[in-house]
DNA sequence: TTTT
DNA sequence: TTTT
């Protein structure tokens, strides 16, 4: 109905990236945001997101960032559950990366692609949402 | 960078369907966002936010929802310029929607398909998004 | 850095209203977000997400919404950790909610109240913020 | 109802701080926000997009970012209306921010504070917000 | 299991 | 443990 998460933080640790059986490449790991109040003990704590990021974006990520990255993530909640060696069911609550900007060049492994790293995803969108407009300005309806 | 918005809130007026010169629907219309806070009067006063939806998503705007139907909306914010008829450049702010849900079906034109009314950009989505999973839960990677 | 949420959707229970020790009061309840797309198997799935709403804002919600309640929500995500009764350390992600809306009136238990509900946390916000123009329009020095 | 902005992007110009006839300080300034895709020229376009800084935090914006300084902000979409010189009445839309986070020390006229920026606003927050927890871990109700 |  |  509407669910819409936007964070910025740093990652803890470099990406994972595996691959399901058809192929698909996901990427994980945890993103630390850093509260924007202390505690009582004056210390400034940080809330650490799971984030899974999926197929070419996971690759990108894998390719251009690592342990703390600067990155921006627009995503959305996702909720699943499993059966635990204890036969309780648990569940893990993680964020879906639908967009992911990488915000410093620090601990890229790449750095010149790093600054272009936001092209990753062109080939997923429409090319008329690149390209909105056919002709001038006149075309416009509006 | 980072740009996303998110709205609640009803159509002031039916939405505007035109077509691009290369076919392209696109849809206008505006959305009155009611505010938390009611103002000095003791009134609740309203946010008046244009919006624009492209393609298969305008013509379901046009053909499900209408004056008054509550939406939720995610998108971005866009600027235009444009020169007016005074010879003065001016600017233009809008949200450009990326998801529209249809809360109610109050003043919808169709309230069976209203029903089902977000199925719309099913087809706008590469497959793997959709049953992102090949095989068996024993499959995923993580 | 920057944590923030937009949910729309619908309550699986009523509100659980707690205080703690000092008096401060605490709902809990469960939001479940009906998915944009159909999974495989052609069902809409949700996703469950636990919601922890603080002080005035907690009472408006147990005395005003209950299951089946459509609201939205504006908030951040929180991770906590806690040692489970088999001494593992568990992890727990939620969202702290920072605006509540009540978006219809089912299953309110008052539903005349409910009409002005989003008036609740109108305390909490400098008096600056609600009337922010002190004398004329012309006063606005921009 | 929901009136939510997410954006990450820098100052195109040093904010200009005014004082309203109360003594209430507003801080202006525009954020340039990459777009993700580039236009059919291969450039990558910016939205160039107003915003309205309020109080405590107006004043903390003018004393530590500057031109090309990269923020987070969140905040909501408000629309103005004022009648121009030719008598013409005229929209203006802006983004007036909730939160601003100084991601960079860049331009920035005094970097030892900026470190701790985002400590500015925590005096307009009720105290139980930042100590939530009144006892021990075990007095939390859930 | 946590980043600067 | 899940809502319409």
């Amino acid at each position: 109905m509407l669910n819409k998460v936007c964070l910025v933080g740093r990652l803890t640790k470099d990406p994972e990236l595996r691959y399901l059986a058809n192929g698909t490449p996901v990427a994980n790991f945890t993103l630390a945001v850093n509260r924007t109040f202390k505690n009582r003990n004056g210390e400034r704590e940080a809330d650490f997101i799971n984030i899974v990021v999926w197929r070419k974006q996971a690759e990108n990520c894998a390719n251009y960032i690592g342990k703390g990255s600067l990155v921006s993530i627009v995503g959305r909640i996702q909720t699943r559950s499993y059966d635990g060696a204890d036969g309780q069911r648990r569940y893990v609550t993680e964020v879906v990366a639908e967009e992911v900007q990488f915000l410093d060049s620090k601990n890229s492994r790449n750095s010149q692609q790093n600054q272009t790293s936001n092209d990753f995803d062109t080939n997923d969108v429409p090319l008329d949402d690149l390209y909105p407009i056919d002709g001038d300005e006149e075309d416009l309806p509006f």
